[in-house]
DNA sequence: CCCGTGATTGTCAAATTTGACAGGGGCGGT
DNA sequence: ACCGCCCCTGTCAAATTTGACAATCACGGG
């Protein structure tokens, strides 16, 4: 009858649209005693300014207000998923450097928190977060929802990235073949096309094409591009 | 009372050695019902034959089997959470392609379990597992243990990542300057030195000092290496 | 048997990177 | 004031990579 409580595959129905997925999260979230629900993805590429998207159901006003004054990269619950494995329960300690953000939330009726960072292996990285403006999480309330709470993360996770990897990341999608990969991976251990000849067997020259073809797969421009883009997007 | 309700913060004391953690995972687990525990980690590099180191308290016989004929390479909870963000249960279907990893497990009392992959931003990798050999899993059972298994899950991934990391991974504590970073985060686009020199106003031959000194610092023969293990490490 | 695909190798010129040396400037801490 | 660290730049030769053509071979499917 538990919603999270069905075999984890079938719930996960495949829901096409970013609006859809939000409104299935959000109603769980409700469910479970939460005003307030948004899902944050990262996407790995580009490197020098990653892809973020993100769907919530925060007054509009107050959504505005962060993208305007890019809050996120302030937002110390962001910081806290870009290196940690925790979730997170918001507090006055965690937001103590983020004043302004914290105070404004608040404003807007969000001060209790949890979130909860999950990352998958092609180098994708999501922030789930259920909040509410009253009553505090206790301990108890938090090992009773714990269970619901994972899966509505890691639902939100496989559901975000189903919708917006294809759109957004078309890397993530190249089939390399296996000489692409071996030929990739020792590049990326910075070996150069002559070594990798002499481990492969090969003449250097057929290590460069193969370097060259798995690049414009990878719609990299070098080798040094072709060989970070495939290790993050866990190609190799 | 319950030792994964204390304040997290609290219950990470740090443990000096591999074969601690691993008594204080495996008593944890068993006073979950759990009469086995296992945690490998993996660490990002090197890129071609990436680092792993377990623990477990496994009987003897089948730590050195599973060692002996490789089933790391087969095991499908591995696979799983090579890619998955989900944990796992557990079943026939799991191991449906592995029958004679699955069937040897089970002789030796190995025949239920629950797995649980951690990521964390530094591109380290684990796996928790529980397992005892009578008593189905039920979804009552997991509902119930749930927040504890997550949290002894996380606390094995952080406790193990101190322990190793430091030991098996020099790169990761790297320090690179602001300079460093932005060369080698443009190098990982595939920007050559001159058009990077052109985005920073820098010569040409400034950007590539400061890439040498990142290639030195990570231990990197080339631009290519340096970018990949920067980039895999969290570092740009 | 023919076809498509992946793997293999070749040539050659131009662009880029790497390595080794050397020096100057700024800034913060002792 | 001196030291250490980061930053910036230079020269030059040797090694590597990249780009643009082509051609051969092996293999599995229709």
């Amino acid at each position: 009858m538990l919603v999270w409580q069905q075999d984890q595959l079938q719930t996960l129905e495949r829901v096409e649209s970013a609006a859809t997925l939000l409104a299935k999260l959000a109603k769980i979230a409700r469910g479970l005693g939460f005003e307030y629900c948004s899902l944050g993805l990262r996407l790995p590429l580009p490197v020098s300014h990653p892809r973020v998207v993100a769907i919530s159901n925060y007054p509009q006003v107050w959504q505005q207000r962060y993208r305007d004054k890019q809050y996120f990269t302030a937002d110390p619950t962001v910081r806290h998923a870009l290196t940690s494995v925790l979730p997170l329960v918001w507090s006055p300690a965690v937001f103590r450097e983020s004043l302004e953000l914290w105070e404004e939330a608040r404003s807007y009726g969000i001060s209790q928190g949890w979130a909860r960072p999950s990352r998958d292996g092609r180098g994708v990285m999501s922030l789930l977060t259920v909040a509410r403006s009253a009553e505090a999480l206790t301990d108890a309330e938090l090992t009773q929802k714990s269970h619901a709470l994972e899966w509505l993360s890691q639902v939100g996770h496989i559901g975000m990235s189903e919708i917006m990897v294809p759109k957004c990341l078309p890397e993530a999608s190249v089939e390399l073949t296996p000489r692409e990969i071996s030929a990739l991976r020792w590049s990326a251990e910075g070996k150069t096309s002559e070594e990798i000849g002499e481990i492969l067997n090969l003449a250097d020259r057929t290590v460069n094409f193969h370097l060259s073809n798995a690049m414009q797969k990878l719609g990299a421009s070098n080798k040094t591009a072709a060989a970070v883009r495939a290790s993050v997007l866990g190609l190799l």
